[in-house]
DNA sequence: GTCTATAGTTGGATAGAC
DNA sequence: GTCTATCCAACTATAGAC
């Protein structure tokens, strides 16, 4: 009925399985499923993905994509450091707390990824671009405030990654929002505790920080 | 062939699940896979038990209780509390890196209880054990080392567990061991400094060595 | 208690009509 | 491009022989 060139027709089909998946799972995510949420035949669904394997990392594509997106948010410029930290934080959890099935459905996504090596690089691409994000946001906090990381930025990513998966996956399981706002405020402290001031303003290549590495494929 | 009472072809069913979750993932531990594990057919399966779901729940028992045994190791009696925390700390570590799909396992069954109402205390039952077992942890080090926590051993408890899956899902991931344990090193002085002297306490010569923590960058 | 056989369901993938 | 029809594999679960 309603002819879409192949492109639209993806987009609209990766949409679909994106909303059965946060939903109902990611075992709910079949080919009929998303076929159906759609509104379209079954065949159509393999006419623009090659296999369903092909239709669930570029679900997952979206679903990183959307979880960036989430982490550069607009904030308050001119506050202090505390202040800053705080409303990063609560725009955060905000996020997470509003999209709980999408949250879980992250979780699902990594350990499939783990398991099946046709979704191999699934995992590692979620976490790099997590893990950048979160980066990015602490150079922001770096730059703005003069201070500096005494792990160094990149290490303090990955814990602030782990801080939040950590809180995520509690409150995923024991349903409480108040705690998990807490926990991770209590977080931003430690943050905030593992600063120090800036060596020299405007010189970022003095204090150099473990860049470089890479993390491997698994 | 080799009849056995019921309860004991249970145990060696469930351990037979276990294995093949372990190692293949939860999706593969169908009731054929285990039968085959163990070596019985399918009919013996649903003679034990009522139907997967029940054999699934048994499993997660399992896996919990095997979980618990870990966290509950020997530690040197007269040590100082940076000793302490970090032996403790090494200890579970060694635990989980060298039960990687067991822990992977273990994240899959909290996912999947989250999605299926048939798995409903299974993630609760699994996450209640854990907060349960960092906090028991946390008192004998507070009883040994006469400290307190100042968000309180509850809280802390939770923490330590968050902060535990955050780095064991992150290492799952890029399978960095070296950065994992630093990592939850990291925590554990984060958990040191955390403390604070008990009230009317007759000696606190433990707290006073723990002070003057250098973090080292990667 | 244990086995084989089979019913009944679901889901991935393809062929071919339109 | 889209639909219907169909094939094939894997799974849960049960019935009934031994």
């Amino acid at each position: 009925m309603n002819r879409l060139p192949v492109a639209e027709r993806r987009e609209q089909l990766i949409e679909a399985a994106l909303a059965v998946a946060s939903r109902d799972g990611i075992e709910a995510a079949t080919v009929r499923a998303v076929a159906a949420e759609a509104g379209v035949s079954l065949g159509v669904v393999h006419y623009c993905f090659q296999d369903k394997d092909e239709l669930l990392r570029a679900m997952a594509h979206a679903i990183t994509a959307q979880n960036l997106a989430r982490s550069t948010g607009e904030l308050p410029p001119d506050a202090d450091i505390a202040t800053l930290v705080e409303a990063t934080i609560d725009q955060l959890w905000d996020g997470i707390r509003d999209s709980r099935g999408a949250q879980l459905l992250s979780y699902e996504l990594t350990t499939s990824s783990l398991r099946h090596p046709e979704l191999n690089q699934v995992a590692i691409e979620q976490y790099r671009g997590s893990w950048a994000a979160a980066e990015q946001v602490l150079l922001g906090v770096q730059e703005s405030a003069n201070v500096r990381f005494s792990m160094g930025v990149e290490q303090m990513a990955r814990t602030v990654v782990a801080a939040i998966d950590g809180y995520s996956l509690a409150w995923l399981v024991d349903g409480d929002e108040e705690r998990a706002r807490m926990g991770m405020h209590a977080f931003g402290r430690y943050l905030i505790a593992s600063m120090e001031p800036a060596p020299r303003a405007a010189s970022d290549e003095a204090f150099s920080t473990t860049d470089g590495d890479e993390v491997q494929p698994a």
